[in-house]
DNA sequence: AGAAAATTCTACTCTAAAGTCAAATTTCTC
DNA sequence: GAGAAATTTGACTTTAGAGTAGAATTTTCT
């Protein structure tokens, strides 16, 4: 269904002015995955979308909400997709996969990016980002640990066991450039097994 | 053996001159790794060994040379890990983990860090350092290749195999901090099982 | 001790890039 | 199509931090 709101949208102020503030975000946080946070310029971030670097001001207050805001994209994505629980069915391993291979497709095919660059934001922006990766390694622990008490995860510390693939999912945020011969579902179902066999019980 | 040119190292200009560039190198690549190349200023790595930044450009011709040296220093570390050839009894699998396991001693016991702001490099240097991981890429990626020849290692695209542990190194490296219970030993036993489990046949 | 070499400092300059502002242009509304 | 609101621009200012020069200090050597 189409609803009218939606119908309206194009002719809603608030909703394109959103629409191209979103624009902005997602094109410079390409540009900072890519180049990196202090490598990229705004008159750069300006240029990608036809604009100077003044017009972007009308958007964002600085050049660090852009980072700020990217880095939100990207824990709001990932918080959205551990939102859906375990079907019943499934054991702390089978649930496990099925994120990870969300958050490798988001990584991949949304051109949603996990920026590392935590530290060129400052006060209580760095605080705010910090604490939601934390929030979303805390949630995958226990997903982990639910594993293990199911017997679908071998024992030892659930944090290495975290950080270990989560490193993969970093470290493919890094190399990952959409052209070359990997496309993204072989990279899902590869390291999904890699996953799997790394931890089960 | 104590020999005669080392005894005469502390005498010796040009080896004191090494000596205190590579502490230089050194400490700013541990700032480097903790709060990034751009976060760091001279004035930063001058005051973190009692120094003005002016004296370091008794050491370094500029910023760039450090960074460079930061990256080369963690690669001789790694290619010096490669020297060691597997024993003949060793299969591919147990060669790969002897090896992984001695890459995570390096990040976590020696000071080295590796570290990811290639971007910062410019023309000659930046060449240089990319063909430098890339030369090593090659090698864990032919190891993993033996192994899947003498079956000890499954099939599948040796590249993601590679990929994904290395994400495990690189990540490490960007968390530990070397205080907290996590010691480098438990990590190094972990991660190796991790490995291991990941991708034997 | 005194000269020479090595090392470090103070006090600058220079530059790239962030950020500002008033004016110009485009888009929307009636 | 006129006026208002939204958007974009060119031409600035500002600033942090890299880099430099020459003097001052420390170390080494005989």
């Amino acid at each position: 269904m189409v609803s009218a709101a939606s119908v309206k949208a194009p002719f809603d102020r608030e909703i394109q002015f959103a629409a191209k503030k979103r624009a902005v975000i997602l094109s410079a946080a390409s540009a900072f995955r890519r180049r990196g946070y202090h490598n990229t310029s705004m008159t750069d971030i300006g240029k990608a979308l036809g604009l100077t670097k003044a017009a972007l001001y009308y958007y964002v207050r600085n050049k660090e909400e852009i980072l700020f805001e990217s880095h939100l994209m990207a824990y709001d994505s990932m918080d959205e997709i551990l939102k859906s629980p375990p079907s019943q069915s499934q054991n702390g391993l089978d649930y496990l996969e099925f994120i990870f291979r969300q958050f490798v497709d988001l990584l991949t095919q949304s051109g949603v990016s996990l920026l590392t660059d935590v530290d060129s934001l400052s006060g209580d922006w760095k605080t705010e980002i910090l604490g939601r990766r934390n929030a979303i390694e805390k949630r995958v622990i226990h997903i982990v640990e639910q594993g293990q008490k199911d017997e679908s995860i071998r024992g030892g510390d659930s944090r290495l066991h975290v950080f270990f693939f989560m490193g993969a999912l970093n470290w493919l945020n890094a190399w990952f450039d959409g052209e070359g011969r990997l496309n993204g579902e072989d990279i899902a179902n590869h390291f999904a097994l890699q996953l799997r066999d790394g931890i089960s019980a």
